[in-house]
RNA sequence: GGCGGCGUAGCUCAGUUGGUUAGAGCGCGGGAUUCAUAAGCCUGAGGUCGAAGGUUCGACUCCUUCCGCCGCUACCA
């Protein structure tokens, strides 16, 4: 028998669980159900992630405590794995005293390892909320695109990234002010000190291959100190000797993998230690591709300092779309859980999860039209039907009782039973498309059965034989249930009472029912309504419609600018300018080198345009320049300028020219 | 631009260490049935496996280049 403990990522309390977060969490209740019941001890461990900025804020604005605020949070995100049937052991928070407890000791233990040094840094701090601001807080105009109201890391618009000091006119996003720059001493975790022994690990199997390229990427960059602590006020876990410093969230997270096992074994009066650092337990962590980085370098270097064994694999998969694109508010494809289980049974999600699940890490859609076609075709037309045109004839018209088997019966379900090691290879390794294939395959076989075998004529001819035929087919039923109980336990729950059986395992495979009393047929799962889907997508879409809705389709326009004076505009000395010579920059991928005669100067600047006209076009032309604009050292060169061009978004761009009067040094009024 | 991933029938996807006429489900056409949640069975059509080269006796499968999409990242003053 093994010994298994896994975790799927921590929820954040922030916010709701949605049909990306199902993935990981159907994927891995799914194992950890083949697990026990294959008969192994399979332990399965979650919780909320409790702290950080994000919910210190939330909880303000909603004018409750940030416990009271996670607390609600993870009564919703409980309620949600319920529905869905995710079983997990023990779903607990990071806001506990195990957590507090194992944060303040890997904290010293990584401190007496010599892995933990302060450093200076300068961050943004709002003066007027009192409160160290994280990058995604503070809003401003995006410096590459000029595309207003952006956050402080990267731009929606453009998808540049920057430094949130590079932000125009950056704000609080809390209160609208400007937040100022202070300097503050920050703790930070020394990765480099366990980067040999992180990359042993690596390169020993503990992520899929493809991702371990990535890593080196990682590694080939070097690994810099990682900042660990917060400014207060900060909702966290005080750091032990500081007054007001805390542990930054992601710090204490993966270590609330530790404390929801912990809390749970010690409930269960089993020593915590012995299992997390025994050998004769296997761990794995389920993640997204997302969060990699924080699992397989911080982490593991977290639990070496520590003196915690790593776990023996991270289990990583892709991201989900639907309909082939990502996840959006506006299309109502951005599909909470809640909003998922109000209208559809959380046994499909599971199914056609479970159908395109491969192990692999590429990206799974979820085909709306594909999804219903799916559910109703297999799980309904085919499994669901295989009971429902055998079940009532048993016992409508023959007592209930299963007899015994004959030649072609036996047949069919020694092939059936035939399939386990193959399909308990497929679950183990996180192949559960190939299960779903392979099942699917013996459930057309046994309709085929039926059809060969025909007994709604043959009952009217020979009862006794009819009872052999639909003994042979209830007993695939269960065969073919047992195979995906793991997928659908509901569904299990339901053949097991109708076919008055004890909870099935996978060694049930293995054995028939013969003689054996039957109870009613109830329905199984209901065929998916398209309209049920529609419905789904239409609560999805955001009630505040207005900011993506109506422009939305080709005209982006951006938002007009900050009102500024006459003054303010005469700052900026326009010319005109004439192309001497325009090249591409050799290396460079958007820009144009250009010299340009303002007839009193000439001047080299560069612009970023070659996407869309070539040297050629633009030499002998008059063109807008920005004359006195403080020389930019780039890569490339000194650009003492800027030549004026419009645009609507990344997609074209048309340099400004003039009439022919205007020549060469003119100024721009 | 760099790095990584993907590109197989109308749709969603399998294709194991390269080996005979490339598969499944759904959808579509035809047929025989009617027990069943308008489900099931038989059968047909449909793909130059993104493109071009190369390695090989032989490539969807390996190598190179290119095209298209996605992610991360960068020099778009």
């Amino acid at each position: 028998m093994r010994r298994i403990v896994v975790t799927t990522a921590l929820k954040y309390a922030n916010g709701p669980i949605h049909l990306g977060h199902m993935v990981e969490d159907i994927q891995t209740d799914i194992w950890v159900r083949y697990h026990k019941m294959a008969g192994n001890e399979c332990h399965y461990f979650c919780a909320d992630d409790a702290h950080g900025t994000p919910i210190m804020i939330r909880a303000r604005e909603e004018g409750i405590t940030p416990e009271e605020l996670i607390e609600r949070a993870k009564r919703e995100h409980k309620a949600d794995f319920d529905a869905f049937m995710i079983d997990f052991d023990n779903y607990y928070t990071t806001h506990s005293p195990e957590n507090k407890h194992f944060s303040e000791l890997f904290f010293q233990r990584l401190l007496k390892a010599g892995a933990i040094v302060k450093h200076t840094v300068e961050q943004a701090y709002c003066e007027k909320d009192k409160i160290w601001l994280p990058d995604r807080f503070i809003r401003g105009t995006c410096p590459k695109c000029k595309a207003p109201d952006q956050y402080g890391d990267s731009c929606e618009v453009c998808s540049s990234t920057y430094q949130p000091t590079e932000l125009i006119e950056p704000k609080c996003s809390v209160c609208g002010t400007a937040p100022v720059r202070k300097e503050s001493e920050h703790y930070f975790f020394r990765l480099e000190v366990f980067g040999t022994k992180v990359k042993e690990l690596i390169d020993s199997g503990y992520t899929h291959r493809s991702i371990g390229n990535k890593l080196d990427e990682w590694f080939k960059s070097g690994l810099k100190d990682w900042d660990i602590s917060r400014d207060g006020p900060y909702f966290g876990f005080k750091i032990p000797g500081e007054d007001d410093k805390y542990f930054y969230v992601w710090f204490d997270a993966p270590i609330g993998y530790m404390a929801s096992a912990q809390n749970y074994f010690e409930r269960a009066g089993v020593d915590f230690e012995k299992i997390w650092n025994s050998p004769e337990y296997e761990i794995y962590h389920f993640i997204g591709k997302d969060i990699v980085y924080f699992h397989a370098l911080f982490w593991p270097a977290m639990l070496m300092g520590a003196g915690f064994r790593t776990a023996n694999k991270l289990f990583i998969h892709g991201f989900i779309t639907v309909n082939g694109v990502k996840m959006s508010k506006s299309r109502g494809t951005f599909i909470n859980a809640s909003t998922y289980r109000k209208h559809l049974d959380p046994q499909y999600l599971r199914y056609y999860y479970a159908a395109k699940l491969t192990g692999g890490i590429d990206d799974i859609d979820l085909s709306l039209d594909d999804f219903v076609a799916k559910v109703n075709s297999d799980l309904v037309g085919k499994l669901a039907n295989l009971a429902s045109r055998s079940g009532p004839m048993l016992t409508g018209k023959l007592d209930s009782m299963l007899g015994e088997l004959d030649e072609d019966g036996t047949a069919l379900v020694k092939n059936i039973a035939a399939a386990k090691a193959d399909i308990l290879a497929n679950y183990e390794k996180l192949d559960f498309a190939a299960v779903v294939r392979s099942v699917m395959a013996l459930t057309d076989q046994a309709n085929k059965y039926v059809d060969d075998n025909q007994p709604w004529a043959l009952i009217k001819t020979d009862k006794e034989k009819t009872r052999k035929v639909l003994t042979a087919v209830l007993n695939s039923v269960r065969m073919l249930t047992i195979y995906f109980k793991p997928v659908l336990p509901v569904f299990a729950e339901k053949i097991e009472k109708f076919l008055n059986v004890a909870p099935l395992k996978f060694n049930d495979v293995e054995s028939i029912i013969v003689n054996h009393k039957i109870n009613v047929f109830e329905r199984l799962v209901e065929r998916i309504e398209q309209e049920k889907v529609n419905a789904m997508l239409e609560e999805s879409k955001p009630a505040q419609a207005q900011p993506v809705e109506p422009a939305a389709p080709q005209m982006q326009y951006e938002e007009l600018a900050p009102e500024c004076t006459i003054e303010d505009f005469t700052k900026i000395d326009l010319r005109i300018a004439k192309v001497i010579s325009a090249k591409k920059v050799e290396g460079a991928d958007k820009l144009l080198q250009l010299e340009l005669d303002l007839g009193f100067a000439k001047k080299n600047v560069f612009a970023g345009i070659s996407k869309y006209y070539k040297p050629e076009e633009l030499v002998g032309r008059k063109v807008v320049c920005a004359a006195n604009l403080k020389p930019r050292k780039m890569k490339f060169g000194i650009s003492e300028g800027m030549i004026l061009a419009a645009s609507l978004g990344d997609s074209e761009a048309s340099v400004l020219g003039v009439d022919e009067k205007a020549q060469p040094g003119y100024r721009i009024h």
